[in-house]
DNA sequence: TGCACGAAACGGACCGTTTCGTTTCGTCGA
DNA sequence: TCGACGAAACGAAACGGTCCGTTTCGTGCA
């Protein structure tokens, strides 16, 4: 919360029971009008209080919606020894806090006022990185256990299950099952091209990688 | 385009000129003031048009965005003959066509505005269905090659692909030179899990599944 | 004569800010 | 110990401004 930065001296201090409400009324708001009902008059009115009230705590529509989104957050990055569990674990976890608290309509507000305010999207980016962190934990723990290959670039794989998971958010497709999550992070955990004949080695399937510079056709 | 649907009988017809400078005004109001900046009033007065006019063959906003979009919108769907070439390639050719062209602005713009309104969110998943369709199809192709194992669910692919590029997008990302996005596709080809040592064959390194149910752990 | 056009104006919503009178709460002197 | 004082937060109202989507008007083309 931005509370009390330049306090000098003396004076009435911040009202709790007002941040409250203004919190309060602000998911409230979110949740029944939805992002294009979300303004600050509407979010005013609603915890009965004034407009500079909210303007003095929280400089933005999007700094509202933060402290709002990390009053809620609480997603689960699991440690079973297991990657693929892992990482369905975390997708499921991270699913169903979307769908069943206000926690998705939240982030769906930031990513998009982010596409509108190169400051709230500044932020937004800081948030990912130290998500993506946890995420590329999970990998990096695989690779302490030798389940995943020393050379393999945790971030950009934390990249990839993040993606997934914004466009599902941002698309309204929050609802998928565990066997379609089961078989999205199989495809990145264990590829998705063939295994040849049962002869082939696996490395000489891995290896022949095709550097063909191609030309690409309409 | 929305052109002339109820169209009786005589009088002026749609002035093409018009339709044109209203378009150009609006893909330069978009670029040069950003999404936040994207008004119909601001795109009437750099057209010299009245709004009525705009509000007349376009019913919204990001209707209007939606024709700005298809009037750029030309990405190569690669066949090299090779899935990991046509997959790179296609992102390739995509990232560069929304860098240097406005249509990453406005898809991003068309994104965020999904956000707010149903209608174009609902536009939007017809719109990317048949996207996905095509990158769908570059699979389908690789699967017929027996590239890639005859089970793989090519929609699902597409969507971890498109995924990816979104959240580029949003996340101004599209700078990603083709080292970075041959890594990642090749993660979803070839999984990233270790090889194990050379001696295990292909199969049974795949076969290896542990399907544990795991029980996740905070 | 019918319709598209540009221009102007409409009421309404929200923006971010300012003004006002009131309330809360440290502080300091009596 | 207590009450006056002042600083700061508060709710309410109003500000000028922008944009919304719509209506009205006069002009001009077919």
């Amino acid at each position: 919360m931005g509370l009390d930065p330049g306090r000098r001296s003396i004076g009435a201090r911040r009202n709790p029971d007002s941040a409250d409400a203004i919190l309060d009324a602000a998911e409230a708001v979110l949740v029944e009008a939805g992002y294009s009902g979300f303004s600050i008059e509407a979010v005013a009115r609603r915890a009965r209080a004034g407009k500079p009230t909210i303007y003095r705590w929280w400089p933005s529509k999007a700094a509202l919606l933060f402290d709002l989104y990390q009053r809620l957050k609480r997603v689960d990055y699991p440690d079973t020894g297991n990657l693929e569990d892992d990482l369905v674990g975390f997708l499921k976890s991270l699913f169903s806090h979307w769908r069943e608290t206000s926690s998705g309509s939240i982030f769906r507000s930031l990513i998009a006022e982010a596409q509108s305010d190169a400051t709230v999207a500044a932020v937004l980016a800081e948030y990912t990185k130290g998500r993506h962190a946890h995420t590329g934990q999970m990998i990096e723990r695989a690779k302490a256990r030798g389940e995943v290959a020393a050379d393999v670039d945790s971030t950009l794989v934390a990249d990839l299950v993040a993606s997934f998971a914004w466009t599902h958010l941002l698309t309204n497709r929050l609802d998928e099952d565990e066997t379609t999550l089961r078989r999205a992070v199989g495809y990145l955990l264990k590829g998705i091209e063939a295994d040849d004949a049962g002869s082939v080695d696996a490395a000489a399937v891995r290896r022949r990688r095709r550097r063909v510079v191609g030309r690409t056709t309409r």
